[in-house]
DNA sequence: CATGAATGAGCATTCATTCAT
DNA sequence: TATGAATGAATGCTCATTCAT
């Protein structure tokens, strides 16, 4: 019934088997909807497809399934390339920056993920820290040396790049991201994310652009 | 801090019976170390010095008693006014704002109840709102009314001032909230706030401060 | 254990408290709506207008209180008196009497106490036997004994009185008392009752009246 | 009665599944004997010798159980073919079924089953309805349909023989029944129930035999 | 004597996990 | 390997009973 596009039966232990694929598929819909707690691995094996005793074939415990789907969550958004061009000038690179970050953080299920996980940190702080390594810091490393080039090309004047890549993706949620998160209001507009996010770069430039020479 | 008027050892219904704080002060710390659905009620009664049975003598149940917490953690919150001083210049006032916002915010509870409560909001989102608007949003308007003053004054060039709000708290965050709820990193000293809340005041009044007429 | 025949408030132990009446008042009520299990002593003491505590000065337990209540609605039973008048004929006085007992047996709370009772009836077998005793059997030989005088009196021919009796009991309550105990028919109108018990009258005396010598 | 088309083991919603009704078998033992309400889940599991997660595999709740429970005692007993031979004559065919009627509602479970759902008849109608209907109502509409061929027979004068029916089956029951499901008697014996169907065999006929022509 | 707050054993029910097939 | 029936510990909650006031 599934597509088995390589040849081998894909045995436990193989990262790539179909059938973890397929698991992890449905998992994350129901962890992501319910939360680790909310979420029964009975629920998790029928939007799965599998029987309740599969799961436990391809993945040790509740636990590590959890863990898997975080981490792979992460790698995701982590290839996730943002694209600064260095043909266009800053101020074009961090609106398109920041629109593209705010859809992703704000997109019906990113928000779900970040809640996820930040509700799990207590209990499973390797995980938290992982994630936070490989999703948000990640960005803030990517636009850190963004904006570390710029500074080189004397485009702009910035001592603390990483404390800069902070703010910027900070105040691009201002107003969006927290009542989104706790359900005080819907998943912004486009329109909404623009008004932001130019806001956000009008006064990080004004900040941190470089005097002109 | 709260009036006492009658003499009688608050019975049933009162909101301020000893035994019902006695109660919300146990399930807080169960509460926000292990979540909502992490937290059982037997280890509340256990953290709370009273029997199982007690607890439903004063909340009907789980989500009445994890409600009754959020709502008055919120009001706590609210109640926190923060000394905008009309005699200093913005400068000093938005560094001692920001210091005393961060220290609220990433104190050692402070992180938990928002990871606790945003954890809940999909389930609960009455509660997510609530929360939202009593503590995020009733610090938002705080400042955004001390903005508007400043603009009013002439000191400042603010056209959104809810967003400029905003901004400025969630810049005050940056590289220090995140690490700390996702577990990535202890609660930020004083210090490091020190060092952020400066940047973030630079930055904000960098783009924000009325021009010399 | 001391006498306490007169004046004093109604101490425990004295059977013909009024408070101890009220109790039993409130908890007859309870009792014969909801059943022994389904009675909970929160509501008993609601019903009875005392607090729980004083439920258990008056009662050692649970048990004890549904046996008092059984025992005084038994003896009440006990003292209704069928009026067997001598001067009537057999089939009148039988008419009479099975519409009085069936009035009884059906009345919205006649049916419930023999519900309660045999529900009962096997975890708490001298409540039971009690019951029918002091209730069923009590009737039946009052129904007896009436028959035995009107055989002497050479009306009736029956070799076993007690057999009869209980065969015109159970004969007037046919096509009645089982629907309306297992709520498959609301308590029969007087105008049922009537209709029944005569057919039960007219076959009892078909079978048991004397021949004319 | 149910067509069993295929072959497999009863899996799960399969109602002749073996497991379900070892559950079934437990349970009814347990429910007869404690009441709906003294029967505990644990005990139930015990009694079935399956582990109390596996009731719930089966039966949605204790309710369903019960009910599943009732449904099957009542599908038995309205299995249960009372033989009107129509060669014999109307008393030998009321003394067979008086006898027949007797054994099975005081045989050491049926006065069980009586007690147990009328207990609960309150609070679960249905269940008491159709408990009634199809056990004690279908039995009656048995010997009522015999008896109206009887007496289309001309061997019969009765105008109304559901009402006779009833009239038959409680008078077969005099002083047996009562006393025995109110725990006051043991179960009658075959000769005790001989002498009883005996006399209300007779009485019935000296009252609704057809006059000779 | 009367109270009602407090107790904790007991309940029905759920669910992560195991294992015979 | 894949299954899903079976498990039993743990959960939220109730309630008969106690006892300090």
């Amino acid at each position: 019934m599934v597509a088995q596009t390589h040849l081998s039966i894909a045995p436990q232990g193989d990262d790539d088997s179909a059938k973890r694929h397929q698991i992890m598929d449905g998992a994350r819909r129901v962890f992501m909807d319910l939360g680790f707690d909310g979420a029964s691995m009975n629920e998790i094996a029928r939007a799965a497809g599998v029987s309740k005793g599969t799961l436990y074939v391809y993945f040790a415990d509740k636990n590590r399934l959890f863990e898997a789907i975080v981490e792979r969550e992460s790698l995701d958004h982590g290839k996730k390339a943002f694209n600064f061009d260095p043909a266009l000038d800053a101020e074009t690179s961090l609106r398109a920056f920041g629109r593209a970050y705010l859809e992703i953080v704000c997109r019906p299920d990113g928000g779900s993920a970040v809640r996820t996980v930040m509700a799990i940190a207590e209990r499973m702080p390797d995980v938290g820290r992982r994630f936070y390594d490989r999703v948000i810091a990640h960005t803030m490393r990517l636009l850190a040396a963004y904006l570390t080039a710029r500074v080189e090309a004397g485009e702009l004047a910035i001592d603390n790049c990483e404390l800069a890549a902070a703010q910027y993706m900070r105040m691009c949620q201002a107003t969006l991201f927290e009542p989104y998160v706790f359900q005080a209001k819907p998943a912004p507009s486009k329109e909404q994310i623009a008004i932001v996010v130019d806001s956000a770069a009008r006064l990080f430039l004004a900040g941190y652009r470089a005097p002109k020479s």
